[in-house]
DNA sequence: CGTTATGTGACTTTTTAAGTTACGTAATTG
DNA sequence: CAATTACGTAACTTAAAAAGTCACATAACG
């Protein structure tokens, strides 16, 4: 399979909606993302569900953050995109009866599942909010810019 | 892409490898697989290349273990296999010029790597020998049912 | 020499995310 | 209300890589 982007795109996709206060169409996340607004609408479906961002529909609407980033953690992130599928290496099959390949098998699967748990525990203990701490000052400066006068509250 | 499963097949053949003093040709590996020889070849090529097996032609011909399988580690083959890549997930692009992108990708790649060292020590530490040690006693018991009165052959 | 078996290149199949197209539904504006 | 905007979603196509297949050259053995 081709390599599933998802995760670190919807976690550029909140950082984004993090920045700005107005509700910001499929379309334009598209542009940020160099894709197309259906496949941004497919792709954020999971985090309406979970109750991270809200779409609205017609004019002057879009997608807006519900939650703080504080308050999200990028597992809570990964698992509203279904926890897809983290490895590209697998076992040989299902419950084969050679015991060799079976021994094969567990000790592939042993490695793999010692990899998601510290996938998954760093996922945990990290929230969105802290993706951006190393770089707040740097987001800061950018942010005037392009907000002008215009007073925001940053979240983190 | 569909899963990768070399590295469990391979390990499964070199439990095989290991019961059998006779070579074993990649005809039979391929039974044992459910594959075919041409695909067993390729598969075993980087194991041959790495010295760890080897293949020799014509009659009486096939594959035969070179080194002990506790001195041979998972990431021994792993690394023969040429360390495919481990992950389905991965970044979004290459170098973004979006600081926002880059701080996303750059959380979904600390994860990633972090699961990748979990991955590579787990490897580390386990020898091919290792994964048959809860099972020594059945497969023992199952090798001299094989290899007893008759002469004959173990499929998968 | 004939048979067996590997080594390898070239091609097809399979699988799944990504990408695309189309259209229904809902909300806002005039 | 009508037009426009924007989401929601189904259906389809594309892309990439492992797996699988086929063909054939090469080498070893008897």
């Amino acid at each position: 399979m081709r390599t599933d982007s998802r995760l670190p795109r919807v976690l550029h996709v909140l950082l984004h909606l993090d920045q700005l206060d107005e509700p910001v169409t499929s379309e334009r996340i598209g542009e940020m993302l160099n894709t197309n607004p259906s496949l941004v609408r497919r792709t954020m479906a999971g985090l309406r569900e979970a109750g991270f961002v809200r779409a609205t529909k017609g004019h002057g609407g879009g997608w807006i953050l519900l939650r703080k980033l504080t308050e999200i953690t990028l597992a809570d992130v990964y698992s509203a995109l279904g926890s897809p599928e983290l490895f590209a290496v697998g076992r040989s099959g299902d419950a084969p009866h050679c015991l060799l390949e079976r021994s094969a098998n567990q000790a592939t699967s042993a490695a793999l599942e010692a990899a998601r748990a510290t996938f998954r525990a760093e996922l945990e203990r990290t929230t969105v909010a802290d993706l951006v701490a190393p770089h707040a000052e740097v987001i800061r400066e950018h942010q005037k810019k392009i907000t002008g006068g215009k007073r925001r509250e940053n979240a983190g």
